[in-house]
DNA sequence: TTCTTTTAGGATTAATTTGTCCTAATAGAA
DNA sequence: TTCTATTAGGACAAATTAATCCTAAAAGAA
């Protein structure tokens, strides 16, 4: 998720990154990232080019997707969705014993990821409204 | 986490509960569930016995304690604390692209696993105000 | 008391996940 | 155009995590 508004951030079609330096940058395991990247790659979400001067970047296309996108496709089906406590008809009729607390959260965390790009969350971050780094 | 609280709910010194019973009473992997209630054990959240009629439970005791104990030792250290981004220094001054969607409501979750023992959310089972199946 | 049955606990094996290494592609230099 | 350097992508290896199997404990029956 910050790998791709790192991507969103400081990439484009004419200064693709290398995931090691994205790795650097956000503090995880290259190897790590890279397979991310690799996924993400797959799912179209970025896109990137070998050799010197390759790297990753994403499309004005891409950046126009809903952050919520990339969290699918990282984390698989959406745990945003489940009850924390797996329960499979987990409701306001038959809430779980966390329900009420949690659910909130869930749901406007989602709203969030849904309603919002990725352009839209990077423009934040370029603004000095919110940070990805430390 | 529904573990404990089944515990809670139907178990008590003079009637414990196979690891088993629970796994399918939650439907979860009953060697999974096992290692959890192991580790429990371990940390002196559930008791056990072994042989014929034995099993786990909670003494009163164990049952006043915070529900957030639970979540520690299963979870490890509390990712309710952590940046959902990984950011290290992610706060109100330097916040991540989701800190102010998500910070509020992990705190109010943290804060009700926090203030509540276990009794608290058993008896609210018990009582069928929330539930613990299906 | 001793033997059998039952249940948790720990050791071993299997599966999954994460990390390493090698291959394919591509840009730039010669 | 060809060769070299560089970077992603996929194949293989290591490590971690989950599941199976075996052992230890304990209750109840004989």
């Amino acid at each position: 998720m910050n790998a791709v508004l790192y991507l969103a951030v400081h990439s484009s079609e004419v200064n693709k990154i290398r995931a090691k330096e994205i790795a650097e940058a956000i503090k995880l395991p290259s190897p790590f990232l890279a397979k991310l990247l690799q996924t993400l790659s797959r799912e179209n979400i970025v896109s990137s080019s070998k050799g010197p001067t390759g790297g990753f970047f994403l499309t004005p296309q891409a950046q126009q997707r809903p952050l919520l996108e990339v969290v699918k496709i990282i984390d698989g089906t959406d745990r945003l969705d489940e009850c924390v406590l797996g329960l499979k008809k987990c409701s306001s009729e038959k809430p779980c014993p966390v329900h009420f607390s949690v659910q909130p959260l869930k749901k406007t965390f989602r709203k969030e990821l849904e309603e919002n790009s990725i352009a839209s969350f990077a423009e934040k971050v370029k603004s000095g409204e919110t940070y990805l780094f430390v």
